[in-house]
Parts: C-alpha cells; structure tokens; sequence
DNA sequence: CGGTTAGATTGATGAACTTCGATATAGAAA
DNA sequence: TTTCTATATCGAAGTTCATCAATCTAACCG
C-alpha cells in the first residue's frame, strides 16, 4: 500500500472543490511562494549566456588577468576560436551583465562587472 | 597617446621570440590560473541545464513544495506544458545533479539534491 | 589623403534544443 | 489475467545556437 499526498486532478480546472479535497486529493498548490514566468526568464537568460564552455573560459581568463581586464587578442589564442566567434561570446555576457567592455584607442578592454558574480549567484539561491 | 600592454601577436605562432618579447609586444599571457577545457565543459554543462525558464521554475516548486518534493503531476499544470516535456526537463535537472528522483508506487517524487545549490554557486566563485 | 590594424557585424551552415503527439513501460486495482 | 493510471521514451517539426569566412567600422600612422 503506497502513501500518497494526492494527485487525481491531471485535466482538471483551477478551483478546488471540496470533493476533489476530499477525495484521494492531489498536488498540494505547493507552500512556498515560486518565481513567476518573468523572473524565470530572467534569470535563465543569464545562465544561458553560462551555459557556453567558452563563454566561461573567457570568465575565468579575464577574471584572472593581470589588471582585471583583457582585451580580444589576449582572449582569441587559449581558445583556439576566430576573433568574430570570440568577439560574438564577449558580446554575449556583456548583455548578460557579466562583463564590462570599455575601447581605448583601437583596442577593446573587457573586465568582470564589480558584483555580478554575487549577483548571479543569488539568483539561485533565491529560488 | 594611448597605453598598451601590449597585442602584436595576432597570427603568429606560440613561441616568443626575443623581437616579439622586445617590441611594443603582447598579451601578458594572464597572472592567474584558469580553468581548462575540461572544466570549462563540465561547468558548461551544469549551466546549461538551468539556462531554461521553466527547469528554473520546476527547481523553484520543488523546492518551495511541502516536504521538499513534488511528482510530475504536480509539476505539469503550473508550467502550461504537456507531461513528456516536464519529464524530459526533469531528466535533465537530475542528469545535471540537481534533482532526485525517487519512484514510490507508480509516482515519481522530485527533491533537491542537497547541496546542489551550494555546490553550483562554487562554480561560479572558483572561476 | 591612403594604409594598417583591432574589433564588430553580417550571412550561411550544421548542430543542439524545446516542444509535441504517439507509444511504451511499470505499477496498482479489479 | 485485463484494465487503468502515472511516467518515460521515441520521432518529428520548428527554433535557437556556435562557428566561420567575408566584410565593415573606427582609430591610429605616415
């Protein structure tokens, strides 16, 4: 004989009626309050732009260069990737808010947003 | 006038020459360690499996769920999405070592892996 | 001015991903 | 056994993504 909290409303409306309480039951509305479809998106479009093997070696090179920053030539050799394909990752994680790029001369620097490790870090924990 | 710590080396190869070391030369190979490929990969991998909006709100209802588990059943409705995919997207979260997966009779209860969370968050500290 | 160089953008290609309907499996009940 | 139910798996369709070659842009230099 098998414990069940429930389940017996698959196809079935919103409201709860005090039979279906009754009965056998099902899929308590859950206790906790979950994030809602838009912070959803929110957040996974920043571990999309993590999601990229690449994308977290040019992180992780970036965060360890001497200064902080790095430019595209530092960053196109250990990966072994065309500088469009390089250019188009970097492009990536500054929309994602994770690097800040900053042109001096003809020369494009790119360093980690103070925070945004925390920041990203709190979007999981906050789930 | 611009300062630069270097850059010449875009289409050359590995070695250093002692030209290329004298020159206005190049891309201070980096202070600090970085991950490798192998890393990068394996990292890549645990984020790609949250790099989607609705395994990030499968993680969150589990998570806020009575008891800390919920089966499929309860899973599907909230997401508007049919029972094969919520499957499919909970294989993933449990391929990537972020859910449990525990069948009692013919229910199959989700939890969080303890622990997951923490060692996630690592990942992106240590980069 | 023209020439050179760093980096960004465009367009194309092939791979990976999300979703669904249909089907398969496994357990429980009759 | 047969039937029903919860979940998993399969196959296909449509979309997104990573990568590259070619091109464009912007800054420097002569």
């Amino acid at each position: 004989m098998y414990v069940h909290n429930g389940c017996m409303n698959s196809g079935r409306t919103l409201e709860l009626t005090p039979v279906d309480a009754a009965t056998d039951a099902c899929c308590e509305p859950s206790g906790q309050p979950t994030i809602d479809t838009y912070e959803a998106q929110l957040r996974a479009s920043v571990f999309k732009a993590l999601a990229d093997p690449n994308r977290l070696r040019l992180l992780s090179i970036v965060k360890g260069s001497e200064g902080g920053e790095a430019c595209v030539c530092d960053l196109t050799e250990p990966l072994s990737l065309g500088q469009p394909t390089v250019s188009h990752h970097l492009k990536i994680l500054v929309d994602a808010g994770l690097l800040h790029r900053e042109k001096r001369g003809t020369w494009a620097y790119y360093s980690l947003v103070p925070g945004a490790i925390e920041r990203t870090t709190g979007l999981l924990e906050s789930l």
